[in-house]
DNA sequence: TCTGGGGTCCTAGGACCC
DNA sequence: TCTGGGGTCCTAGGACCC
């Protein structure tokens, strides 16, 4: 009974580094949308000190003078480098789930009896790396949260391990006691909190105590992590791409917003890019919630932050549905007087885009919508966008500060690298 | 001056039913 | 004067994840 982890090193910031072999050795450090913080850091960056998520001007000044190089987030890259070594890790292994960009789960109970587990892993984190020039580490454990464990492990053990097989009583048992117990995974700041203060300080202490008791005391996920701990699977392998149950575009603003009129295309864009999202995953949603909010660093301005929701009478994935409705949930939390930092657009409540369920009350002037109309404005923006609606903002998709994105390498014509 | 974006799951409590 | 009990469904919000 095995589970693998397969965890991109630095992933972004080993992604800067595929086409740029001059950056070898350099720190590399790679930033949220408007250059706000920082999202990825290379193992050089990690040994300055750099803390993830730090807001970027506070470490700015440090990092450059220290020559680091720091490149602004490029998600279409990144993207598609994850889906090359995804790609290949389902090559190796029949059953994978794809936690994240950068993490994957093998069930390497799916491959025969007599495979050397670890030779097996070595070999796959070899290819992976000539193959997409993406370093990955593997843990191998009984359970899902044993194999975050063991992952845990290579990163602290701190010698060139890329590899680690946690099979026995004794490496699991010595595993968590090295493991402080907010390193568990499913266990975040409020609960790290009441455990230590019921004296569970290591991954170790936790797993000891009765699921049982756990479950009184904390809640039903608690005990599955407590009993994953322990060896016991409760969490399986999910390795059908089940569709989303919501879709979310939001950004915070490079700028702030206090007007209404601003803040509408905004709005807009996000509902064009919402509904796109939205066609591409085949669903139609019947709740659309807008939000906005100024900043909560701001501590010494008005703060106010709102959410509306808009339930559709039949479900659509029509823009133009969308667009109305997110003009109706945004014009009553806006308020005058704010400077808005961020907004965004939620869709919810999701059915088949097959199904067809026809409203007794439906309003006679709704837009009727439209399958194949939205399916030929689909297909012409599909490379670039052509056709916009009459509310969007067509200069720029939000007002969104980004000056140090790299090449779109391997999914531009424009953009590849060029060999000279 | 400057602090990300996109998800999932669980629970408590309200509305409603008989 | 005294005003039930048991159930379902939905939603908002919290906690967590990368």
């Amino acid at each position: 009974m095995a589970i693998a982890l397969v965890d991109c090193e630095s992933f972004y910031a080993s992604c800067e580094r595929v086409f740029r072999p001059d950056l070898k050795n350099i720190p590399i450090v790679v930033l949220s949308n408007n250059d706000g913080c920082v999202i990825a850091r290379s193992t050089e960056a990690k040994k300055m000190g750099i803390a993830m998520g730090v807001p970027w001007f506070k470490v700015k000044d440090s990092f450059l003078k220290q020559k680091g190089k720091v490149f602004s987030s490029n998600f279409t890259f990144y993207g598609d480098m994850s889906a090359r070594v995804m790609n290949i890790l389902e090559g190796f292994v029949p059953k994978v789930e794809i936690y994240s960009i950068d993490e994957a789960f093998l069930d390497l109970d799916t491959l025969r009896q007599n495979y050397n587990l670890y030779d097996f892993s070595c070999h796959m984190r070899i290819l992976v790396k000539q193959w997409t020039g993406i370093p990955v580490r593997i843990g191998i454990a009984p359970t899902k949260t044993l194999s975050k464990i063991a992952i845990n492990e290579i990163k602290r053990i701190n010698v060139p391990t890329y590899v680690l097989q946690l099979s026995n009583k004794d490496q699991i048992r010595y595993a968590l006691a090295n493991t402080p117990v907010h390193k568990v995974w499913g266990v975040g700041r409020k609960l790290n909190e009441h455990l230590n203060k019921a004296k569970i300080n290591t991954a170790l202490d936790l797993a000891e105590v009765s699921p049982q008791n756990i479950r009184r005391k904390f809640s039903v996920v608690l005990e599955r992590t407590v009993r994953e701990l322990r060896g016991e699977r409760c969490l399986s392998i999910e390795d059908d791409v089940s569709s989303k149950k919501q879709i979310v575009v939001s950004r915070s603003f490079g700028e702030r917003v206090s007007n209404l009129e601003t803040l509408k295309p905004i709005v807009s864009n996000f509902a064009v890019r919402a509904s796109e999202k939205l066609r591409k995953e085949k669903q139609k949603c019947s709740k659309v919630s807008v939000f906005v909010r100024t900043s909560p660093f701001n501590k010494n301005k008005p703060q106010h932050s709102d959410l509306k929701t808009i339930s559709l009478l039949t479900p659509t994935n029509d823009t133009r549905d969308i667009l109305t409705a997110a003009k109706k949930a945004l014009v009553p939390i806006f308020r005058s007087g704010y400077d808005y930092a961020k907004a965004g657009i939620l869709l919810s409540k999701f059915s088949n885009e097959d199904s067809k369920q026809f409203s007794l009350f439906k309003d006679p002037n709704e837009p009727k919508e439209n399958t194949e109309f939205m399916k030929y404005i689909d297909y012409m923006n599909a490379f670039e966008t052509q056709i916009y609606f009459a509310s969007q903002n067509t200069k720029k998709w939000s007002p969104m500060k980004q000056n140090m994105t790299s090449p779109k390498y391997t999914t531009n014509w424009y953009e590849l690298p060029k060999v000279n």
